[in-house]
RNA sequence: GGCCCCUUAGUCUAGUGGUUAGGACGCUUGGUUCUCAGCCAAGAAUCAGGGGUUCGACUCCCCUAGGGGCUACCA
């Protein structure tokens, strides 16, 4: 109860126990990362079991996919299905004598029974009981049959299950790290089935078995198990098990405020990996759903996290899921992730929309040189005709260009739309913008005066170009912006962009004055 | 219906008997500026309700209400 010994901190294992019956969810995933950290935290052990039990909804595709959904989250498990370990199988699905041994052991002694009672009559006898608005729990009519009926009917090959016989009265209880003592009263339990009659487990039963033969020091998940726990418990005891201790999280939900489901829209993992959320980002903000260091610090790397968590911390109210807060996340992370990888995040981005010109392959096996970056001296003219492009020099441009669109980016997927008039003559053009800016007459000619000023000019830098445009503003006694607003529409097909200067020189001498031109050619 | 859990702004939360109830997202306004984003500054907004206990309750107890979960041969 107090601080755990040092033998107690070695031994600790926690386990990420899905079933396969769809796709890593925000919930399940919270799951994953608490147990996660809290394993990483402690230097304990963090397994991945699959609860395969319920043969019509597993599948070998949520299997996998919750596997990769793990990956990309960076949630790596010590002991798995695909990694092996000493106390497998991971797979519930193939640790069925197992189930099977415990569950006789229970039926000799006396704690578990045969129940012949078929699924109809059950349902039917529950109906019943729900219109007299009475309980509608088993009516235990197995309970008590003679031994003598019990072998003719195994014998005649009757289908059955295997029922807790569940004492009539006293109580159970157990304490959470959370929650603190439960008291459950026996006599609102039923006697719940422990096998199936396909011969498989239920949940409250394999959990208890896997649990226990595989170490499990915490158990730690959704607080929708705490009405389970009792029956757990129940049965813990009655193998003379050890209890782990628990944990249970609060859940999180959808801003109707019930429980999260598809209905809710994004509630995948993958859904969040295919629009580019950083990983990093997404287990920030699963680790703020439950779970705070001091009220304040919101932004943890992942290592932060590991260092920081503590059970003892997480909150008991469950928590709505916030879109615009996990935006924020990720683009906190986006700030302060350094350039370099940023860069090579955004090739790989860009290169997969088409973006990226075929000779622009940076070999990322290899560092990156940080001089590539360093710096904020102009980029040359790199359209000039004919000539090679270097992987470096474009590498460069992209890094600096980059740079200069700053927090503007809030997902990597946005790239591709928001870069391509620098990759390419046919980026989309917007035609209010370009109406407003470029249909007058005398705002064309103005155009036009620009981009002969900046054919001649001796140099291209920013901020020669920028000396360029003003000054030229000043002869036709005009604001800046008369010339900046139509010059970033010819240039870039839209309204709005970061530093136009820099836009130009990133363009280059050649494809801005082109760009110009085309935009201010007279109209008939 | 029964059992269990939860309740601080729209949302995530800090808070453990005495605070101007703090932070963050979002929102509003102003500043910076070539637009947007950002950044800076300011602002609106909260202890579900009712009883107690106490000199004093957001903090402790009870009730009510609201929400959630379990009540499966789902997990």
């Amino acid at each position: 109860m107090k601080a755990d010994t040092q033998q107690e901190q070695d031994s600790i294992r926690v386990r990420f126990a899905p079933s396969p019956t769809g796709h890593l969810h925000v919930g399940g995933a919270r799951t994953a990362l608490y147990n996660w950290l809290y394993a990483r935290k402690t230097g304990g052990k963090f397994i991945l079991r699959i609860e395969d039990t319920d043969a019509r909804r597993s599948t070998r595709d949520s299997y996998e996919g919750i596997l990769r959904g793990m990956s990309w989250l960076g949630l790596d498990w010590d002991e798995g299905p695909d990694k092996g370990g000493d106390y497998g199988p991971y797979v519930q699905s193939a640790r069925g004598v197992l189930y099977h041994a415990d569950a006789q052991k229970l039926i000799d002694e006396g704690k578990a029974y045969r129940c012949f009672c078929n699924p109809e009559e059950l349902e039917a006898k529950k109906e019943e009981a729900r219109l007299n608005k009475l309980d509608p729990v088993y009516d235990r009519a197995c309970r008590d049959l003679e031994p003598g009926e019990i072998e003719r009917r195994l014998a005649a090959g009757e289908p059955h299950v295997i029922r807790f016989r569940m004492p009539l009265e006293g109580e159970v209880r157990f304490d959470d790290i959370v929650r603190g003592r439960f008291t459950f009263s026996n006599a609102d339990l039923d006697d719940f089935v422990l096998i199936k009659s396909d011969g498989r487990p239920t949940y409250n039963f394999a959990v208890v078995v896997d649990d226990t033969r595989m170490r499990i020091s915490h158990v730690i998940r959704g607080d929708d198990h705490i009405s389970n726990t009792p029956r757990q418990v129940h049965i813990y005891l009655a193998l003379g098990y050890r209890l782990p201790k628990f944990a249970h999280l609060p859940m999180i939900l959808g801003g109707d405020r019930t429980r999260l489901s598809k209905r809710h829209g994004a509630v995948s993992i993958d859904h969040y990996a295919e629009k580019s959320y950083l990983p990093d980002a997404m287990i920030n903000y699963l680790a703020l759903l439950g779970w705070s260091l001091d009220g304040k610090r919101e932004f943890f790397e992942r290592q932060a996290l590991i260092e920081n968590f503590s059970l003892k911390r997480v909150s008991k109210n469950p928590a709505v899921f916030d879109n615009d807060k996990m935006e924020h996340i990720n683009a906190e992370h986006l700030k302060k992730m350094p350039l370099i990888r940023k860069t090579i995040l955004a090739y790989h981005t860009l290169e997969s929309a088409g973006c990226i010109p075929a000779d622009f392959s940076v070999d990322l096996s290899k560092p990156v040189d940080l001089k590539l970056i360093g710096g904020t001296e102009p980029v040359e003219d790199t359209a000039a005709e004919g000539e090679k492009i270097f992987n470096e020099r474009e590498f460069r441009r992209l890094a600096m260009i980059l740079n200069v669109y700053g927090n503007r980016i809030k997902l990597l997927k946005d790239l591709p739309s928001m870069l391509r008039y620098l990759y390419k003559d046919d980026f989309p053009r917007d035609e209010h913008a370009c109406h407003t800016w470029l249909k007058e007459e005398r705002a064309r000619e103005r155009i036009r005066l620009l981009a002969d000023g900046l054919e001649e000019l001796k140099y291209f830098d920013v901020a020669t170009v920028e000396e360029a445009l003003r000054s030229l503003a000043d002869r036709l006694e005009i604001d800046a912006g008369e010339l900046i607003h139509p010059c970033r529409v010819a240039l870039t097909g839209q309204s709005v962009s970061p530093d136009i200067f820099w836009i130009i020189v990133f363009l280059g001498r050649a494809k801005s004055v082109e760009r110009l031109r085309a935009a201010a050619a007279p109209r008939g």
